[in-house]
RNA sequence: GGGCCGGUAGCUCAGUUGGUUAGAGCGCACCCCUGAUAAGGGUGAGGUCGGAGGUUCAAAUCCUCCUCGGCCCA
């Protein structure tokens, strides 16, 4: 075409998209910006200004613990429960979030602890306040780091006045709660066997105790000589125990077997044994003791029964020393004696174990208290006390941990040995045993003074249960409540099960697991023998030894912590609270502190339901934690507001999982496949690691890397060019004067509208149930497939062509400021800093989209009829795509625009013309065929030089059509 | 060791009370466009639904066992 006249150049006459908005994000460069003009503007004020009155929605914080910075477990729970938040108040709900630390506790002491330690200080000579001044120090310093870091992950919250377990305020209410505790009589002083930790020298909680695999353990059979039994054969016999704990042989005082267990008694070595009847057990067990069967020398004297011991005394391997060691020890029936692996009998010591502790206070035998808090047996202890000296004149006790001293050649097995008792000792069984997991050193059952909060204890001060309330009762047919219910007042398990019944849990399935835990759970262990926490602050009468319940007293000393600090617990103020009329040297001043978990339980009375925080309200309407919270903060909080207000302080519990390595498996330092948030803000951008969060099925444990988040990159640059799309559409839209209302629009608006109106619902739907990762999936697939491969790709040729005075063209454009509208707000949850910046680049002088709430869409826009054609429409519109691909792979043809295609007459739906399915599927004829088949050829029209489709009004290929030849001349002579 | 939960394409997820050739989006491969351009469009290849038994006319779906992983507990 040489010869031709050079051809205009109508680029300048297309109406392209313009915008500003870049298509590469750079977020990590980008957010903090945002997140400053979000602090200058006061956004979160300015949202609870205006939601003031709405109905509210009340997400409390589970507060994280002060120490460490952020880490994705962290970014997860808290994308979360901003994107609850958000999506709320985006329905128009008054939503605040008032976030919050845990601040006491033993890790806080141990860091502090270890600082001194290198200042080769001894925390002994520290006074306690300045101990705890430096704790409450170092807490704060981990308030002040995790609060940026979570305002650079873009949650939106009361950030200058968060709530913190060591405000004095909050010291002053947790200690009234407490009181509240003990003025309706549920607190108890009781001598339990706990996990001791000799190193520490104080109780742990469960969550202070980890399990460690052990190889190296003690293992010993010891033969206790039976003195008294029904049985004749049995009389002069050895019922033996075997135990990994040597050093609680010492402190025994029973022995327990299984009344269905069979038992054996075997003479061998012209000794009479009581073994159990179980073949492998018995073997191993023999085997040890160096029996060889082939020797024949064992022989069965005789089979019993368990229950057949009842009544069989038994006497200590060290009888001679005489005192403790010589009174007899009972055989009693243990239900929890087992066959899997010692001889089937269980020596029991009431100090150092629930079982026997359970077992032997049934039978009157109640602990000595021979192991001291340094873990050494006490001075006047008969065997291996102060006075027990080695040859050489030093003494043989150590702590009962100690290795070499539970060793077989330790002083217990030697002397054990030597009195004829010990049948094997050896350092070599593999188990699992508790460690401490701050010191990493072993714990010890063992019996202290502490305090409880007793669960099965009717509470006479709060109403019976509802027979509506037991309606739960009976689902699963494992009930533990039964007609004692409704014989009297409801005991605190009862209230925390009749309240996890009718609490919303999301998902499902977290329901049984805070029941089983309920069920299950021994009364609340409150003490701990620490410095860093709140006081247990309640008098106790030195005579009578009787908890002094008196509320004025209680106030006294709940004023002055809230005005002091827990500093205000000290001896010297004694007389202060105890007032006038008791004499200070009366009442001993408990000195424990609480469990941190009753910190934390009760941040629902001193954050929820105080007027420092006026916005919140109690009951919550949702708490949102990990799963191993249904240990912990979700069953401390349900306790705790059962036991003081007879209800949950939650109406809806949501658990997500935890987040795994790529290949599902557990992140940890020493394996070294952490992910770190902070790493991939600065690398990706907070937006990535929010959509990440919301992507995944955060129900379960689910998994994040590289792969994973380029992948959640990908998503993000869809939606982001989906906007930048939409902006440059939209530039210079003024609804004023070009809009179309849309009962006007032509019918693939409409039916855009309708599927508009149908993700609307869903994302709705999705909010209600906490779905975040169907309002995403529905979200990015609505601009996949609806909007960038659908919508926007068949009416390029009306925006870019058309006449802007049009009324396709001004229809197209009134339907993507409808999409903007909805889109920008389903968007601002998920990406908070990609649509501000969206909306600030369209509308540069509104505050924020995060003020906005979302529209209520028309009912109209719902049309079945109109959608049921379009979508048979689509249908063949896939059809049509496909037959035209073999002609482009041969060349024959490059774009759909160049296709005439002949489509069976009766695949067409209703009310589609030719043209109007020529416009669907961009091809440039659609005829009606009489085959069954879609058929393509190329079209023989010729091309138009502006709008590239090949039409029959195009005289020749660059000339123009009729369309466009009406809009250039228009524009030339505006020109 | 015990309780509970989970294992569907390379990735993230759907799969209703068991019922036709197991789906989506992304990624990938190939192609088109070059007037959303480090963008947009099209087509296609990917799965013995962790494994093995069993129930059933029929199992990703129900049962048993095993395995891997997780949370909690000991």
């Amino acid at each position: 075409m040489s010869d031709e006249p050079t051809q205009r150049d109508y680029r300048p006459t297309v109406f392209l998209p313009k915008t500003d908005f870049p298509m590469k994000a750079g977020l990590p460069h980008k957010e903090p910006g945002i997140q400053a003009k979000w602090e200058e503007i006061g956004l979160y004020e300015k949202l609870r200004e205006a939601r003031s009155g709405r109905e509210k929605f009340i997400l409390h914080d589970g507060p994280p613990y002060a120490n460490g910075d952020m880490h994705i477990g962290h970014a997860l729970n808290h994308v979360l429960k901003d994107t609850v938040v958000r999506t709320q108040s985006l329905l128009g709900k008054d939503a605040p979030y008032v976030p919050g630390w845990d601040c006491h506790g033993l890790p806080i002491e141990w860091k502090v602890e270890e600082l001194y330690r290198k200042k080769k200080l001894d925390k002994k000579e520290v006074p306690a306040k300045e101990f705890r001044a430096e704790c409450r120090e170092y807490a704060q310093k981990w308030v002040d780091v995790q609060r940026e870091q979570l305002k650079r992950l873009g949650i939106n919250g009361r950030w200058d006045k968060p709530y913190l377990t060591m405000r004095p305020k909050a010291e002053g209410a947790i200690v009234a709660e407490l009181h509240k505790f003990a003025e309706t009589g549920q607190l108890y002083r009781g001598a339990k066997p706990v996990m001791w930790s000799p190193v520490e020298e104080t109780a742990l909680a469960d969550a202070e105790v980890e399990y460690q695999d052990l190889t190296d353990s003690p293992q010993i059979d010891v033969a206790f000589e039976i003195v008294e039994s029904a049985i004749p054969e049995l009389v002069g016999a050895y019922a033996v125990i075997w135990t990994t704990t040597p050093w609680t042989i010492p402190v025994n005082q029973a022995l327990a077997y299984g009344p269905s267990i069979n038992y054996d008694i075997i003479d061998w070595n012209g000794k009479r044994f009581l073994i159990a009847n179980e073949g492998g057990l018995q073997a191993e067990a023999m085997n040890r003791w160096g029996f060889d069967p082939k020797s024949g020398d064992g022989s069965l004297v005789k089979m019993i029964k368990g229950s057949d011991l009842a009544g069989t005394i038994v006497r200590h391997p060290m009888h001679h020393l005489g005192g403790f060691y010589a009174k007899p020890r009972p055989m009693l029936a243990g239900d929890f004696v087992t066959t899997d692996s010692g001889t089937g009998i269980v020596h029991m010591s009431p100090d150092h174990g629930e079982d026997d502790f359970d077992l032997c206070k049934a039978n009157g035998i109640d602990p000595v208290f021979a192991v001291m808090g340094d873990g050494r047996y006490r001075d006047d202890w008969l065997w291996l006390g102060a006075n027990d000296l080695d040859a050489e004149g030093k003494e043989r006790r150590r702590s009962v941990i100690n290795k070499p001293f539970n060793a077989p050649e330790g002083p217990i097995c030697s002397d054990l040995r030597e009195a004829g008792a010990l049948l094997s000792a050896s350092a070599d069984y593999q188990h699992s045993y508790p460690h401490s997991w701050r010191s990493k050193a072993k714990v010890v059952y063992r019996c202290t003074p502490q305090w409880f909060i007793a669960i099965d204890e009717h509470l006479g001060h709060l109403p019976a249960i509802s027979p509506a309330e037991q309606s739960w009762e009976g689902e699963g047919g494992d009930s533990t409540i039964d007609e004692e219910v409704t014989a009297g007042s409801p005991t605190l398990r009862e209230i925390a099960l009749g309240e996890i019944a009718s609490t919303r849990f999301v998902p499902e399935k977290g329901r049984n697991r805070l029941r089983s835990m309920v069920e299950g759970r021994p009364d609340w262990l409150i003490s701990r023998q620490r410095a860093w926490g709140v006081p247990i602050a309640l008098f106790v009468h030195r005579e009578s030894g009787e908890l002094l319940v008196d509320p004025d007293v209680n106030r006294r000393i709940q004023t002055a912590i809230a005005n002091d600090t827990v500093d205000a617990w000290e001896e010297s103020r004694a007389a202060e609270y105890l007032g006038p009329d008791r004499n200070p040297d009366d009442y001993e001043m408990i000195g424990d502190i609480l469990d941190v978990w009753f910190d934390s339980g009760s941040t629902h009375a001193f954050v929820l339901e105080s007027d420092e925080w006026p916005e919140l309200q109690s009951p919550a309407d949702l708490y949102l934690e990990g799963s191993d919270q249904h240990r912990g903060w979700f069953q401390s909080s349900l306790l705790e507001s059962c036991g003081t207000r007879g209800r949950a302080p939650y109406k809806a519990v949501l658990t997500h999982g935890f987040t795994m390595d790529p290949k599902g498996m557990k992140m940890s330092k020493s394996l070294g496949n952490t992910v770190d948030p902070l790493k991939v803000m600065e690398q990706y951008g907070a937006d990535i690691i929010r959509l990440w969060a919301l992507s995944v099925d955060y129900t379960e444990d689910h998994r994040i890397g590289d792969e994973i988040l380029k992948g959640v990159g990908d998503t993000y640059r869809k939606l982001r060019n989906t906007f930048r799309y939409l902006l440059g559409a939209l530039s210079d839209f003024d609804y004023e004067s070009e809009g179309v209302e849309t009962a006007q629009m032509p019918e693939l608006e409409r039916y855009m509208l309708h599927r508009l109106a149908k993700l609307d619902a869903n994302l709705r739907t999705a909010i209600d149930d906490f779905d975040f990762n169907e309002y995403v999936r529905a979200l990015a697939e609505f601009t996949n497939e609806d909007l960038s491969a659908f919508f926007f790709d068949i009416r390029k040729d009306r925006l870019y062509c058309d006449a802007p005075d049009g009324l396709e063209r001004r229809a197209y454009r009134t339907m993507l400021d409808i999409l903007f509208q909805a889109l920008i707000r389903y968007t601002a949850p998920v990406l908070v800093y990609t649509a501000e910046e969206v909306w600030s680049t369209r509308f540069p002088d509104r505050a924020s989209i995060h003020l906005e709430e979302l529209h209520a869409l028309p009912a109209d826009w719902i049309d079945d009829a109109l959608a049921g054609r379009f979508d048979a429409m689509r249908e063949l519109r896939e059809d049509v795509m496909e037959a035209i691909e073999p002609l482009r792979r041969e060349k024959t043809i490059r774009s759909g625009l160049e296709a005439d295609v002949s489509v069976p007459s009766s695949a067409i739906p209703d009310g589609f013309s030719d043209a109007d399915l020529a416009e669907l599927f961009i091809a440039a004829t659609v005829v009606r065929g009489q085959g069954s088949t879609v058929e393509v050829t190329r079209t023989s029209d010729n091309k138009c030089g502006r709008c590239w489709r090949l039409l029959p009004d195009v005289a020749e290929d660059g000339a123009l059509c009729s369309r466009c030849d009406e809009v250039v001349t228009e524009m030339d002579a505006a020109a």
